[in-house]
RNA sequence: UCGGCAGUAGCUCAGCGGUAGAGCGUUCGACUGUUAAUCGAAUGGUCGUAGGUUCGAUCCCUACCUGCCGAGCCA
């Protein structure tokens, strides 16, 4: 019977038959001992010289690692296997040897190496297991998403023009001497869906040309865009939160044994699986870098000379940091200065120079994984702040529409998945998360 | 773009102004319980590139290239 590892549990003392690779191999004499994965799991197989035929054996012994094969085998429970099964190989069948010595050893590598070997390093347990929380998290946010009648809507890839600004642009030339630039968000065309069908959300890869070296920045990265008609900035947050909370509390559910293998301390996690994400507005968050700072009372990760945020300035990574870790979940600063934000985000209603909007900084240092607002729904309003930013207000103009026509009170705002992703991973840095990375100084594989 | 660090065997690294080292990997042999097995043997080099100093440079100096970490910007 033809199986895949992650079933053996449901065939102990079957013989079942297993197709996959060989991912390393120790021998002791009679006795062989085959790692193997099928892309399900992985599974330890011994070939015993007694149990199977005078071939089989010596094939055992020779094969190099990531051969490919068949093993016919019996499952059996064993205390003394990593899973807590193994199999018992009755007969082999080599399907490709290798035709040249495999590069990635089960030994320490590179981080420069191990992306030179990305296309081969996937098959591997770590980036095996980030890439299969990856997919339960995007298909958590398909699912809630859809459970609260959302309408997915894909914003287009090419753009006319810039988002938030002519900079950090990749321009692509077109046909002639026409220019479009790639998409660094969507929520514009998410604007129109919201005025379409109420709710909306976009999840797609973005393209931002910022020269940022960080295990924070990837060049292309996917990112989710909700967008709804009539929520207010605080119903943004509300949503913001159950979003997150689930999106968690999935990956703990369905990825146990995955985070597990990434040695993830799931306990910090419990938090933000829970709900009730702090919020606290932009000068609260200043008020709490300033106690931090002045009573040295700092995060590990933060530079002990870290200046603190004066009124209307941005706050750096290492100030996200400090507010982070003062939670055991994400926390959501609100009410930044209108100054430094986005041209279509709101005004307070108390305090126009206040933006409505904020940002979700998950803790442990994973920094900014959400920002959002509610966005201006006054025509005349929106037209003067495009002015202001010096836009182009003949490339708003369908933008605009959406204001003139029935315009409403919306919201909205991004989630960055691989910073979502490894968070919840536990690992450092973006490019774990994805299968193949794109940044500043990575192109290949 | 700025600051710091690094580049030596397939991989991870040590080394030193005087002719290149280890572990792992790979190949062969031994072993019935390995988990990065162990033991024995074999295999391995444009010391990032180009100049310079020197009797002599992998080592010191300069420039450049490449990468890593951090900052800024952001998700």
């Amino acid at each position: 019977m033809q199986i895949s590892i992650s079933d053996v549990s449901l065939h102990n003392e079957r013989v079942v038959t297993i197709r996959g690779w060989l991912t390393d191999k120790s021998g002791k004499g009679k006795l062989q001992f085959l790692k193997l994965r099928d892309g399900s799991g992985f599974i330890q197989a011994t070939v015993f010289k007694p149990d199977v035929s005078e071939e089989d054996f010596e094939l055992a012994k020779r094969l190099p690692q990531e051969s490919s094969l068949e093993v016919t085998a019996t499952v059996r429970a064993d205390a003394r296997a990593p899973g807590g099964f193994e199999l018992n190989v009755q007969s082999l069948k080599l399907i490709a040897l290798p035709t040249e010595e495999y590069p990635i050893t089960p030994k320490e590598h590179g981080t420069e190496f191990l992306l030179d070997q990305r296309h081969l390093h996937l098959r591997h347990r770590k980036p095996w297991a980030m890439l299969r929380v990856r997919d339960t998290v995007q298909r958590a946010i398909t699912d809630f998403f859809h459970s609260r009648g959302f309408l997915r809507f894909d914003a287009p890839f090419f753009m006319p023009t810039a988002v938030e600004g002519t900079t950090n642009l990749f321009e692509i030339n077109l046909f002639d001497e026409e220019k479009a630039y790639l998409s660094q968000s969507g929520q514009l065309y998410a604007e129109a869906g919201a005025f379409a069908f109420g709710k909306v959300y976009t999840f797609g890869p973005t393209f931002r040309a910022e020269k940022s070296k960080t295990r924070r920045h990837l060049l292309e990265f996917w990112m989710i865009e909700p967008e709804v008609a009539f929520n207010d900035w605080q119903d943004n947050m509300t949503l913001q939160e159950d979003f997150v909370s689930s999106i968690v509390g999935r990956a703990l559910e369905e990825c146990a044994s995955e985070l597990e293998l990434l040695e993830r301390d799931v306990t910090k996690l419990a938090g933000a699986a829970s709900g009730n994400f702090p919020r606290i507005s932009y000068d609260e968050a200043i008020q709490l870098i300033d106690a931090a700072i002045s009573s040295g009372n700092l995060p590990a990760n933060v530079d002990a000379d870290t200046q603190p945020v004066v009124w209307g300035d941005d706050f750096g990574a290492p100030h996200e940091t400090i507010v982070g870790a003062h939670f055991d979940r994400p926390v959501m600063i609100h009410s930044y200065p209108a100054a430094i934000k986005a041209f279509y985000m709101q005004p307070q209603a108390h305090d126009p120079r206040l933006a409505a909007c904020n940002d979700m900084i998950a803790p442990e240092g994973y920094g900014e994984i959400i920002g959002g607002s509610e966005r201006i729904h006054d025509y005349e309003l929106l037209k003067s702040r495009i002015l202001e930013h010096d836009l182009p207000l003949e490339a708003f103009d369908w933008y605009l529409d959406l204001r003139k026509f029935g315009s409403v009170p919306h919201a909205g705002f991004g989630l960055g998945l691989e910073r979502t992703v490894a968070w919840i991973c536990g690992v450092p840095h973006l490019r774990e998360v994805i299968p193949f990375p794109r940044m500043l100084t990575r192109m290949k594989p």
